[in-house]
RNA sequence: GCCCCAGUAGCCCAAUCGGCAGAGGCGGCGGACUUAAAAUCCGCGCAGUGUGGGUUCGAGUCCCACCUGGGGCACCA
């Protein structure tokens, strides 16, 4: 059975000589804060760099997967300001959302003070953990300071035009008693307390992202390269454009119900002359005008049946199809065919038109229905299978079209292209373009969030609270009970703040009690941390120019839609208002894993929870860091039962031993030094950065213990401590140990006889001439085998090197007398001969 | 079903352009030190790269097919 590290089965270990982490921590943690060592000194004299993790929600305290994030993102920071940038990389909270409203009714309370007694407690581990961050830009979304902006964002939105309210059918949490967006729905079930989500038809706000789904769609290709593959491919995925064709159908009169024209959406417009009926979605207001009288009380009884569905019975794909007739038959624009209008739950009432035309030969969904009530199916492309009638196998692949009047004897291609200009020309249909992604729900029935902004007058109808009205402030005489959940939000229950003059024409006004999804919040908290104090503008555009977009962002996959999507909207309606001068938020993406336990994420349930405080009481800040970094690639889950803290503490004691051991003065001249070791040390400087520039961080840190290594040797059995070349390689060692074990390599480069912070040291320089072997070992290869090896000056030629091998020993043996067919000389390192 | 990512030693992981499969660590084994242990130091690599083909003088690396694991989307017309 795998081990699973737990509290019970881990006795003390005894710490490593010398090296005493609790000392450490206690005497440099205050020292970087004295010194305010990690604000940037923004004055233009050094390039600009900006890195932000995403910032956390304050639930509780950090736990290990926050100790993952957060070392990975203060590498690339302490990196970037040892090659000399000015770094920002600041901090913030997440801090509104439902957990702290649920605590507050659990205990009576205010959701502010259980959030902000989070925070501290976050905020103090934070320190702990020795991030270096600028604490003077901390900012908290639930801050009237901040929410104020939030709600500035959202008029900006609104008058745009890109905010509205409209009622439609949405996802319900019955447990949060809230509406979800689209996004925050996952297999049918509430994303965060996975209880499953019904259908409620409400009025909501939402946000237009649609309109931007294009620029959404296209502007991933600037981030290529830059982004996780598979976030962008998330991404693509979700927004799902797929063009087609609208094409118009007539419905015909029917008793007293007139004619009318209905358009569809499809992908194939080439099986237009295959389509045998045509279905509206059972719930969409739609079904209702079309139906007849006659006809009507079966959609009525059918619309109450598929309203109890949930939403994951209802997506189960096997489910036999249902589905009525509404007594009305569709005109085919191009044959004029006749066929009957269905309503059914398989088509739904949000995408597209609402409505489709039926191909059951070539949609395996309309086969299935046709199926089911025995309605006409007819192959229109031959694509060579048996034909779908018979065996229920609908077919969707390329084929000659048949059945189809003008179409007939095209390829699917062609035939889509030519069937829309047929109905172009008809004045009955034209290209178009679809796509999954939906407008942004964002309000929500619930206490904590940033209240909208909007005002509802008898007179004037929807009115925005003017900017200078702004915050509307959440009430702060609501507590405990006063919070339950109960349909609609609580601020709706409290008369005296929902009563207000309407700002257009003074009259009795309600507020609107929705608040704002958080979503909305951390949409746009990077550009605040530019200029996280002014009191006049969300961000400063000057301060936006001089650190945004972020040059590098650190999170968790889980956002690769939600969060990342939604900032990258809100970015380009800035950048539309012409208050950005750029369209991504996020230059380049680093996505850390997971910290799982015995192969599996960290859970109560399970029992396999690893407490981060424990850890550090137990090993100390950085052999934890170094351990998160060390265990794998950064975007690599880590598993906590694999790794060994100990041994983590073990090697930052050995690196430590180093700087007490080191017996040259400061500014010792290295050029006087043992050159093998100098050698291994601009070796590893010049690798290391090639590999941080490539965020294999795990590698860096591999390197550093072959430094530290190669030093210890130099010491205890080469040219000693006195020799300059084993000082400059243990400032090599503190400079890159800083960027996973702060503590350990601030105390090195103290006793190294330095006085300033390791992290405003320059990063080593590269002598190029110490990377130039004089000699190297070139490979023999017979037959691809290698046979024998040779020593060679580096600048040997292809010739000589040939002679040589020809020559040696292990070839003469290897060929046995064998003639010489090819030899492939690659000079200096290899030689290949290929026998006859 | 479609789309992405990954399979290297008992384990976590390295391996610029296709060029000696092993840098680092964990574990294991052996040794030095010790009355003993801990700590410290030294030494030892045990797999031929998921499978099968292909290209090549040469494949962990490139191509094709498949297997396994992880993730995303999925009644989206």
């Amino acid at each position: 059975m795998r081990s699973v590290n737990t509290e019970a089965q881990t006795a003390p270990d005894a710490q490593p000589t010398g090296w005493d982490f609790a000392t450490l921590e206690a005497t440099w943690g205050p020292w970087w804060e004295e010194h305010d060592v990690f604000a940037p000194v923004d004055d233009g004299s050094r390039e600009r760099r900006y890195v932000a993790d995403m910032f956390p929600y304050p639930s509780g305290d950090l736990h290990m997967g926050h100790a993952e994030a957060f070392a990975m993102g203060d590498v690339v920071a302490r990196y970037w300001r040892l090659r000399g940038y000015d770094v920002l990389h600041p901090i913030g909270w997440d801090s509104f959302g439902l957990p702290a409203e649920n605590a507050a009714i659990a205990r009576n309370a205010h959701p502010a003070e259980w959030t902000y007694a989070n925070i501290a407690t976050q905020a103090a581990s934070f320190k702990r953990y020795g991030l270096s961050l600028d604490w003077s830009r901390r900012l908290h979304t639930s801050d009237p300071e901040y929410y104020r902006w939030t709600q500035w964002l959202f008029l900006q939105l609104y008058r745009r035009g890109l905010a509205y309210r409209k009622n439609s059918p949405v996802n319900w949490c019955p447990k949060d008693q809230t509406v979800l967006a689209n996004e925050q729905v996952v297999n049918g079930a509430c994303e965060r307390c996975g209880t499953p989500v019904t259908k409620k038809a409400l009025n909501q706000w939402y946000f237009r992202i649609t309109d931007y789904a294009d620029r959404l769609l296209d502007d991933m290709d600037a981030l290529a390269g830059h982004w996780p593959e598979r976030v962008l491919a998330m991404q693509r995925n979700w927004i799902g454009r797929s063009t087609g064709a609208h094409v118009d159908f007539v419905i015909e009169a029917a008793g007293s119900a007139p004619e009318r024209k209905v358009t569809v959406f499809t992908t194939r417009p080439d099986t237009l002359y295959g389509a045998t009926f045509f279905v509206v979605a059972a719930d969409a207001d739609l079904a209702t005008e079309l139906v007849t009288d006659e006809h009507a009380q079966m959609l009525t009884a059918y619309r109450e049946e598929v309203k109890h569905l949930s939403d994951i019975e209802r997506q189960a794909t096997d489910r036999t199809k249902t589905g009525v007739f509404l007594g009305r038959y569709a005109v085919n624009p191009l044959s004029g065919e006749r066929i009957p209008v269905w309503a059914a739950d398989y088509v739904l009432a949000d995408y597209g038109t609402g409505a489709i035309m039926a191909v059951p030969a070539h949609d395996q969904r309309d086969l299935d229905f046709a199926r089911t009530f025995d309605l006409p199916v007819r192959a229109v492309v031959d694509t060579g299978d048996e034909d779908p009638a018979v065996t229920g196998i609908a077919t969707a692949g390329d084929g000659t079209l048949i059945n189809s009047g003008p179409l007939d004897g095209l390829a699917k291609a062609e035939a889509i292209a030519r069937a829309v200009e047929l109905v172009g020309e008809a004045g009955t249909g034209e290209a178009t373009v679809n796509y999954r992604l939906r407008d942004w729900l964002l309000s929500r029935q619930r206490f904590w969030g940033a209240p909208i902004p909007i005002i509802h007058c008898e007179t004037c109808g929807e009115v925005p609270v003017p900017d200078e009205a702004l915050p509307v402030r959440l009430p702060d005489d609501m507590r405990g009970a006063d919070l339950a959940p109960q349909g609609q939000s609580p601020l709706a229950s409290n008369e005296a703040w929902v009563r207000v003059d309407c700002p257009a024409c003074g009259g009795e006004a309600r507020r609107d009690t929705d608040t704002m999804d958080t979503f909305v919040d951390s949409s746009w908290y990077v550009l605040r941390y530019t200029s996280p104090h002014d009191t006049e503008a969300a961000f400063d555009p000057e301060a936006v120019r001089r650190w945004a977009p972020v040059d590098q962002y650190v999170g968790g996959v889980e956002h690769a839609i939600l969060h990342l999507l939604y900032s990258r909207f809100i970015t380009k309606v800035l950048h539309d208002e012409g208050l950005l001068d750029f369209t991504e938020p996020f230059t380049a993406l680093l996505n850390q894993g997971q910290v799982l336990n015995g192969g599996r994420a960290m859970s109560k349930s399970l029992g396999n929870g690893v407490d981060l405080g424990q850890q550090l009481d137990r090993y100390g800040v950085d052999a934890i860091r170094l351990t998160m970094v060390f265990a794998s690639p950064p975007e690599d889950d880590v598993d906590w039962a694999d790794v060994s803290p100990a041994g983590s503490a073990k090697f930052l004691a050995r690196a430590w031993r180093l700087a007490s051991d080191v017996a040259s003065p400061v500014g010792a001249d290295p050029a006087a030094g043992d050159r093998a070791l100098r050698a291994v040390t601009h070796r590893t400087v010049a690798d290391a950065a090639a590999l941080l520039d490539d965020h294999k961080f795990n590698v860096v840190v591999a390197r550093t213990m072959e430094l530290v290594n190669a030093t210890r040797k130099a010491i205890d059995a080469g040219p000693g401590a006195g020799d300059p070349a084993v000082r400059e390689a243990a400032e090599a060692v503190a400079i890159l140990l800083s960027l996973v074990g702060p503590y350990t390599a601030e105390d090195m480069w103290h006793r190294l006889g330095h006085d300033g912070p390791v992290n405003q040291a320059a990063w080593p320089t590269v002598d190029e001439s110490l990377l130039v072997q004089q000699t190297v070992t070139a490979v023999v290869q017979v037959a691809g085998k290698v046979r024998d090896r040779l020593e060679v000056p580096v600048d040997i030629g292809e010739d000589e090197l040939r002679e040589r091998a020809l020559a040696a020993d292990g070839v003469t043996r290897s060929l046995d007398g064998r003639g010489v067919r090819t030899v492939i000389v690659r000079a200096p390192k290899l030689v290949n001969i290929v026998p006859a």
